[in-house]
DNA sequence: TATTGTTATACTCTATAACTATA
DNA sequence: TATAGTTATAGAGTATAACAATA
């Protein structure tokens, strides 16, 4: 009660911890489905976009430089991505989806879409534009934070 | 490209994956903030609505049995919660927030809802309501899954 | 027999600090 | 000196499997 969880019409921002929780769920389930982490679904979506440096690929993420190794360690090892040289610099890598992840890549995304497209399958197509309005312009606003 | 995430009105599904991913993010780091991590500070919300036993956490939490030992021994051992027997069972345990905990657990709620409230103070009242109804669809249509 | 909870084990993800190689 | 990346270490969170105590 303290939380006003029992309310059906609780505050707008206990909804949307709610409904971010219900998302982050059902696109872990489904990266699960695809035998992905969630870390390792969101990295392999980024590489989609084409190959990165560990550098870059930590700032998108937002983690540690040290956590990406572990993380391409181990995608790399199942034969997902490959690391590259960087020509003109000796230090960096660039990391690349193998053709195997690219193929994993987009299967994993069409489910995990499909998945959360199923979560607002109950909305009139009206109501589904202004939600779509409305998380633009949040998400906007607050770009990486 | 693949993904879509280029463009500013990219679909729904994109849209509240990203929110999701932002929602989780500021979650994260108020709880952080209050010496928290996102684990801890939805157990103790869960248990600002009352004392619960091992396996209903487990339930509520949607985490194996196993996983809530090392939980709730950790945050038992910081003092923010107790382990009480339960009557008539004594195979079980009932896990209560302590005068510390429920403090934590207060404060922290507060700075979670604010922070989120700040995500959507950009819209007008109008657009807040519409969002706030189609949350709520969304998440009683699909309640734990 | 079924249920409640713990222990043992293993893995992923993450951070911090110290380090190497290169710029 | 500064940057790119790795290694070492630690801890949280999670799962599975085996187990003890009790129902």
């Amino acid at each position: 009660m303290a939380t006003g969880q029992d309310e059906p019409d609780a505050d707008l921002a206990t909804g949307l911890v709610r409904l971010a929780r219900l998302v982050q769920d059902v696109f872990t389930r489904t990266a699960a489905d695809h035998d992905l982490t969630a870390a390792q679904a969101r990295l392999l979506c980024v590489l989609s976009d084409g190959p990165r440096t560990m550098s870059e690929l930590a700032g998108v993420l937002g983690v540690e430089k040290a956590a990406m190794t572990g993380l391409i360690d181990r995608i790399e090892r199942r034969g997902l991505v490959q690391r590259t040289t960087v020509a003109g610099d000796r230090r960096a890598w660039r990391v690349r989806l193998t053709p195997t992840g690219q193929k994993q890549a987009l299967t994993t995304h069409e489910g995990i879409i499909g998945a959360i497209g199923l979560l607002v399958g109950g909305l009139s197509q009206a109501q589904q534009d202004r939600l779509r309005q409305a998380v633009v312009c949040i998400t906007q606003d607050h770009q990486d934070q």
